[in-house]
RNA sequence: GGCCCCGUAGUUCAACGGAUAGAAUGGAAGUUUCCUAAACUUUAGAUACAGGUUCGAUUCCUGUCGGGGCUACCA
């Protein structure tokens, strides 16, 4: 059905061009909700338009107002406050929306593909017609060590922009970029070949990825010990006595006999990288997270370094006496980017360049959405610089999706100081205070076990997502270790809690009950309370194609909160099941019914589940 | 040094340039013979500072102060 927003605006255009003669772009009116405090519905700031109507704010409210009325039948009445026109709808308005939207499972969703409004840049629209799907990278960890919080909020997003933007009718492709190779991935392999006694997950019951991830630890522990007896012997700085330690000059003749195809070499690696993914492999499922594709750099690196060299030869690249491959970016007032080293191998830039290639071989995407950390915009704005600089036609389709960093109160993490917040350890501890809170207040005693542990599941990580999705992605976030992540107010289990408290009320009604409902409330009246409900309700597809086009889950998460708190409020006030009046009675049950569905639709956008009880 | 991002109640988060800056949490005070009190109600409490643009600024511009990031032949 039709956004009643975009019907209201069109009509205010053609009723200004109808009084002054000027054109107005429908686009640029401004509709919100009415606040509280005021009479209305729906408010439309008049200022912009006073000056074209001649006339001081008030009386063009007033103008608007009255031929309103007489465009729209849905508009009942209408108040002028200042340079504000409030709107009240008529009751039919808000009662037939609820109807129609009833028996849509898909509530809130776009159907079909294309029509989607992005805004990639700031402030600039653009319609998105074409059906070339979007390609969302995320997560890409490295395979030395195991996953943190970081990643965690890096793939919760990822996700997540991936289903908004199939929501908002897009066809998506999830990749992962697994960094495979380089050199932290020797030193990890360094430290086990010398010290590893041929240590397994299997002999030692570790999980792969924390079992690889000990020994890049052990690693920069033996490094440092090195680097300090040579900078006090040789009197060295730190960097120099670091790439002067033996173990670097061993970890760099791995890297280069690795890129040789060494056997002995490549056999370790792909031992030691096969305990990384079955680690990595546990921690998605938990975390619900999963990949169309997954690209490996060690497959992508070469075919980087093959752009570069063609790249050179075309004369668009040039090459130190060295025999190092540079880019040359004076043009946008940055430095040279080396893209290989002298001694021929590759650098981060390099297989980024390749990896795009193949994403645009494989998909010829629309966009290449990156979800990747703000530390790398720098990164991501001379990637694009040298795609173009090589005539790469996907250059501009690269998007970086740049979310900020977690921080825990002392700072961000570092691995070197052990404050790092490891994944799996969160969600353990998620799921046991999802119990604790659950038994204290006792509501799952009837329960069987296997029932509880899904529930404290869906509970921990409900807490866990929602908490990490309601932050704005572009902003830094604080996660405090010292204090455990809310149960209470705006939080995920809030939401689910509501969502369980209404799915109770639909079983007590029955599926029969509340078929013959949708039939008989037409003469309902309507409270504010379920008025309030209703205009929530009413924001949401429009709500999932704004937080689409700002590739931000945050959007939807404060909507869920916001839907939440309002039905709280309606339920609280108004009783469903024991109102006498059938009508109010049935009216009710389907307000509930719809509201359960957009929680629904609205946590899952978020990758977060609903319990059927809590 | 240069470039970029961020400063909103004690704390954690909201607010397309629009009305009296919203929530949560913590503090204070209440609500349950009634469909789930993980809820609801009341209450005190904030736009770092100084200018500018505008009918209107938390939002845009300039400067100051404070925090973070980048400026790798790491990724």
């Amino acid at each position: 059905m039709l956004h009643i927003e975009t019907l209201i605006a069109t009509a205010v255009a053609k009723i200004v061009r109808e009084v002054s003669g000027e054109e107005v772009n429908p686009d640029s009116i401004v509709i919100q909700k009415t606040r509280k405090e005021f009479e209305g519905d729906f408010t439309l700031v008049v200022f912009p338009f006073a000056r074209f109507l001649r006339q001081s704010p008030e009386q063009a409210a007033d103008t608007i107002g009255k031929s309103l009325i007489c465009e729209l039948e849905l508009v009942e009445k209408y108040q002028v406050v200042k340079g504000f026109l409030n709107l009240t709808l008529t009751k039919g308005f808000w009662q037939v929306f609820l109807l129609q939207s009833l028996d849509d499972a898909q509530f809130g969703y776009q159907k079909g593909h294309g029509g989607m409004v992005v805004r990639p840049e700031e402030g600039k629209k653009e319609k998105m017609g074409t059906d070339r799907p979007m390609v969302v990278e995320f997560s890409s960890p490295n395979t030395n060590k195991p996953l943190h919080l970081g990643h965690i909020r890096n793939n919760l997003l990822g996700y997540s922009v991936s289903l908004l933007l199939e929501a908002a009718g897009k066809r998506v492709f999830k990749v992962n970029l697994v960094n495979d190779r380089g050199i932290h991935i020797c030193k990890s392999m360094l430290a086990w070949m010398l010290t590893g006694e041929g240590e397994t997950p299997e002999s030692s019951g570790k999980k792969g990825d924390k079992l690889v991830g000990d020994y890049y630890v052990r690693f920069e522990k033996m490094l440092r010990e090195e680097a300090d007896a040579i900078a006090n012997e040789k009197g060295l700085s730190d960097e120099d006595a670091r790439n002067e330690a033996p173990l670097m000059k061993q970890a760099r003749e791995l890297l280069r006999k690795w890129e040789e195809r060494d056997h002995e070499v490549i056999s370790v690696w792909k031992k030691m990288n096969g305990w990384v993914y079955d680690g990595f492999d546990k921690t998605y499922a938990r975390l619900g997270i999963d990949f169309d594709k997954t690209y490996y750099e060690s497959d992508t690196y070469l075919l980087g370094r093959d752009i570069v060299k063609e790249g050179l030869k075309q004369g668009l690249l040039y090459q130190k006496e060295d025999g190092s491959v540079w880019a040359d970016l004076t043009e946008h007032n940055i430095d040279p980017k080396l893209l290989l080293r002298a001694d021929g191998t590759s650098v981060y830039m390099t297989q980024d360049i390749g990896t795009a290639q193949l994403r645009y071989d494989d998909y010829g995407p629309e966009k290449m959405i990156y979800v990747v950390g703000n530390e790398q915009n720098h990164h991501f704005s001379v990637l694009k610089k040298v795609l173009d600089l090589l005539g790469k036609p996907y250059a501009d389709a690269i998007h970086h999706l740049s979310y900020g960093m977690v921080e825990l109160p002392a700072g961000r993490m570092k691995s070197r100081e052990g404050t790092v917040v490891d994944a799996d350890d969160l969600m353990d501890e998620m799921f046991a205070t999802a119990g604790k809170m659950t038994e204290e207040l006792g509501k799952t005693q009837d329960f069987p076990d296997e029932e509880k542990a899904v529930l404290y599941n869906t509970l921990g990580l409900g807490a866990l997502k929602y908490f990490i999705l309601k932050v704005d992605p572009k902003k830094n976030m604080l996660f405090n270790p010292e204090e455990s992540i809310d149960f209470n107010g705006n939080t995920g289990p809030f939401i689910q809690y509501t969502y369980a408290r209404i799915r109770s009320v639909m079983r007590k009604a029955g599926e029969e009950r509340f078929e013959s409902a949708k039939q008989g409330f037409a003469g309902a009246p309507l409270s504010e309370k379920e008025k309030q409900l209703l205009k929530i309700l009413h924001d949401f597809p429009a709500t999932v194609l704004e937080a689409a086009g700002e590739m931000s889950p945050a959007r939807i998460a404060n909507y869920a909160y916001e839907l939440a708190r309002s039905y709280n409020q309606f339920y609280h006030d108004h009783s469903v099941l024991n109102e006498p009046d059938l009508a109010v009675s049935n009216f009710r049950l389907c307000l509930s019914h719809l509201t359960a569905q957009a929680i629904h639709n609205a946590m899952a956008l978020l990758g977060i589940k609903v319990p059927e009880r809590m």
